[in-house]
DNA sequence: CCACTATGCAACATAATGTATCATAAGAGA
DNA sequence: TCTCTTATGATACATTATGTTGCATAGTGG
């Protein structure tokens, strides 16, 4: 059954959530502490001790609102090629717009220290490559794909490049090197 | 010409920056502050402050300590997989078991705020890449990859899977899944 | 031995952390 | 509406971190 409760707690709460997502985005975790996040809301820092008991316990929530993966919807564009680039493309603006998409090079880093974080992240993950098991899927049943492809492995030969250009080589993700991309990917086994 | 100073000063710095790049490996930046530096090598706070005017230019060097790629060396092992199941082994190796290896994923945290930290980190990934280009050339002249291979292109299809793997999915790296990797690359234009 | 300087120590003002108490204001229930 | 409950804000306080300064000491180079 559901605790019905203030309504002012889910509202102080929220705000919080938000000022934390912003100072990480901005400035990284270093500088999420009570006192900027007391300042940037309103809130006073004694309320946001009895929300949070340490500074971890309310970033690894400002993650996990974040990261929550949205609810499979797919539906084959018809070919392997342009299923690819679709979830190419959606990443890219994911990576470039999202909330997620900014705090994804901190979150990396705090579940690298963190278990908690660890956790999160790999299931954010696991779930994101879960809904676009579909694509490839389809693909083997299409015969475009070899029936012993692994979806995972595939997947990841995908969007992999896509972060590693983003976040470490800092390499353009325009539509040349997308399209020249998924030809490769899409003539592993021609 | 080489100024000559004070060995003191090596002394202290290296010292300090050893000490920051373990806080860094095991409690990430957060953790890195003059205090605890001070604590952890006996160096006075007030000597630090000497040398680092704040907390993020030594950060960036202990960073710069790390994220220094190894002087090129480039044999061939004869074939294009000897070659590019090498290169995986020693990324693999490195992000198990070396210092930039821990501490790769806060170093993509800090390049995502701070841009001294993304010039270092891209500068840093670019040599890498460059430096296993030949692994590309050999292969090309081999007519084991297709002239218009681009280098950069196809090795960030063989390491970036790695990263992904290792710092987003928590997914093992053994040597099933590096054999089954290399084939899936290696046969890209058979 | 001497001049130089890097370091350590102490002191200080300022700011952040973590905890506690109290008054107030807003919601829940009758 | 009135009362009970409780979430919040304000304040105070001890502790710790930051950033700076002045001075004594000890190691270095000539």
């Amino acid at each position: 059954m559901i605790e019905k409760q203030d309504p002012r707690i889910a509202v102080t709460r929220h705000k919080a959530l938000m000022s934390a997502i912003e100072l990480i985005k901005e400035k990284g975790i270093r500088e999420v502490t009570y006192q900027s996040v007391s300042a940037r809301t309103g809130i006073s820092r004694s309320t946001l001790y009895r929300h949070w008991p340490d500074i971890n316990s309310l970033l690894l929530e400002a993650f996990e609102t974040v990261a929550t993966p949205p609810s499979p919807d797919f539906s084959s564009l018809g070919s392997l090629k342009a299923d690819v680039e679709h979830l190419i493309q959606g990443l890219i603006n994911a990576l470039d717009n999202t909330d997620w998409g900014f705090m994804a090079p901190q979150l990396i880093a705090a579940a690298a220290i963190d278990l908690d974080m660890k956790k999160l992240l790999q299931e954010f993950i696991s779930q994101r490559l879960k809904n676009s098991e579909p694509i490839v899927t389809a693909a083997i049943e299409n015969g475009e794909l070899d029936h012993d492809t692994n979806p995972t492995d595939f997947l990841i030969l995908v969007v992999s490049p896509v972060f590693y250009r983003k976040l470490m080589a800092g390499l353009p993700l325009n539509t040349d090197w997308v399209e020249s991309h998924v030809n490769a990917l899409c003539s592993l086994n021609d």
